[in-house]
DNA sequence: TATGAATGAGTCTTCATTCAT
DNA sequence: TATGAATGAAGACTCATTCAT
């Protein structure tokens, strides 16, 4: 994979061997639709196959099983984007408060509102009977999600600019709510009774100023709510 | 089936007649089980009739379909409640802000805690599968809690005690992280990685304690962050 | 199985009990044609299954699984035989010459000649591929066989009527050709080519006498060869 | 195929001729492995291009099909090794009985100890489906090698070392035990159970004895039984 | 009403075979 | 000639659902 891409920007592979490294992230998009979409079990394997340009029996080329296909999905879409994301973010530089803002913007932007948020749905739905996975995802998103958030609000106490707290509960009050909008975007909002129940820019906003608000060391007049 | 709920309340069946009739819902409380735990396609009809008791047969004999016993699964735990909550609810007296407590604490006891809290799992994890079922989660649960808590907000804003607020918005900060933590404690919260990660109650209280001290007229200094 | 048999006589059960205990013999019987003719690879489960006169799905009620099948039908047809043989064996009163052929024909006609032949067969066919099925029949079958033939030649060296010989090697001796036997009915003895160039009990017949005339204790003059 | 074998002996290819034709040997050799070990059907296409060293691909562009690749087998081991055999045996001179008993040695040396057994149970086991195998194994190997026991049992009679006897009998009688230990070899003997049960020369010279016993003229006290 | 034996459509998975390179 | 990615027919096995008793 290393050696081959960089080889790529010069010299083509021939068709047949670049299909071949296509293969599984074609299957791996495939199957992050249709799992977040219907589910494991509602998933049929050649389904996916067949989204995915490819025959059933390709499918099992590239992974031993349906199952394998699902661990494959979460690891990718997790393993893939978190580093960028981080490097992206420590670069930050403000206030903390305009720091938080700008985490939790980002985390909608970049997670919530893309087709990575329903990896977090596919999860949640399905921890019981991957409790591999979900033990995965603890580890992988959930912890890093957690120390990132963690690092701005300390750094806030620090500097004064917010008064002492409770950080680990603070934090789930900033994670909670972006969890719960990207299950609620995979599964309710989904439906049409429920399209516009939520505004999720205006529903992070708020809740945002709402802790800022509460978070704050002067009793800044944070307007809004 | 609803029809039956209401009549129930008044005209006991003859204790034969109850007997048989407890059938469908000791179905019901087998199913609610595995339906959380599992989900829909990995529960299979026969280990619901074993655990409620009776042959995979006679499981047929009181729902059509697998399907149908899954729909009655959410309309009869999501019925059954409800109606009795908004009763004990209306009945309180004292300040919006404690009024919101109550409420709050209120439906984390009676539903959150309780295997009830599953059926928010399962509807969300499922509703693509069952577009009907999420529409009908909207307009029975998530429709009325909404206001049940909107009268509260509006109450506290009428009185003065609340400063003006888009309370439509305001009702989200209270309602997500209510269904958050019922998805939660029914998925990532069953993993060993994740158990002890998210204190519930601590979690409502600093939620609350936030969101008060942001929609309270005066600057109160209310603390517990 | 056991009480309902004696129950059986005066009460027939309803038809539907009596099929659900004809069922696994029904399909063990249909298993034992399809796997000695084809072996155990080549034959669809559901083939037994139509043989047996029932669908695909009832076959795995009652095995869980083809390997399953094929066990069953390993045991159930050598557990089935064995200990009736040896009760009628051990009813013999003669010489022990005669006793040997009396065992060897006994053999041929319950074993060789009927279907049961078909098991030693199957089991070498496939022995490598089912080592366990491999040593159950040689505890099961091959040893007591051994231990069977062992006896009677004891008896006539004790008796002196057998010179003394090395009875592990002289039972081989008897045993090898009826295994031989068994093998070849089912495999060469089925093409056309070679159908009648072996004669069973000719073969048997001049198999014993040779041995026979080998081992006497006086020079009989056995002819026959 | 046939007509390479006789070509071969005279013009071997240039040595880069014989590297691409050795292929075919090569896959051939791989598949009697791992048919006689495995059987017609458990044994998988690529496993045995892989074993060659080739790649699936390859294989069939030797072989037209598994099927076809299984009937060379057996063709080419079986007609590989007989000629020359007779060859070697057409030398022999000697007393009928040791005539008889060189046979037996040779055909063991040569065949049963060597991979070339494996033939015999591989043909044996998969007969029923190979019909057209079991003929052509019938006709190149059964008939010859019966031919060549007749031709020693022949010349014993005439010479008056043995007794008038049924020749095709006793050719049976001859022939039996060493298909019956070729098939032993790879089936039961391989389990752990049987592994030493049976010692193949003891029981060939046994049988010999036995039947040298039998059918000389003379009461020659062979011993040894 | 209750049972549980029977069904067969549906799904995953394997593997011989093809074919573009 | 050699490769190995791709195919898809075939087969084991599951499970919701039916129905005779």
């Amino acid at each position: 994979m290393t050696p081959r891409n960089l080889i790529d920007a010069f010299t083509p592979a021939p068709i047949r061997k670049r299909r071949k490294e296509a293969r599984p992230s074609e299957l791996l998009n495939a199957a992050l639709d249709l799992f977040v979409e219907k589910g494991f079990s509602a998933t049929r394997a050649e389904e996916v196959a067949t989204r995915a340009g490819v025959s059933k029996g390709t499918l099992f080329l590239y992974f031993q099983s349906k199952e394998d296909l699902f661990k494959a999905v979460v690891r990718e879409n997790i393993v893939n984007h978190f580093p960028a994301w981080e490097d992206e973010f420590n670069k930050f530089e403000g206030s903390s408060a305009d720091m938080l803002r700008y985490a939790m913007n980002f985390l909608w932007e970049r997670i919530g509102k893309t087709r990575a948020s329903g990896i977090t749905k596919l999860v949640m739905s399905e921890a019981q009977n991957f409790p591999e996975i979900a033990d995965f995802y603890q580890s992988e998103v959930i912890k890093p999600g957690h120390a990132m958030i963690r690092r701005i609000l300390e750094r806030g106490v620090h500097s004064g600019e917010f008064r002492p707290l409770d950080v680990d509960q603070a934090v789930q009050i900033v994670i909670a709510p972006m969890i719960f909008l990207m299950m609620w975007k995979h599964s309710m909002g989904v439906c049409a009774a429920s399209a516009n129940l939520i505004n999720a820019e205006a529903f992070i906003h708020m809740q945002l100023n709402t802790l800022l608000h509460g978070i704050s060391a002067q009793d800044s007049p944070v307007t809004g709510i």
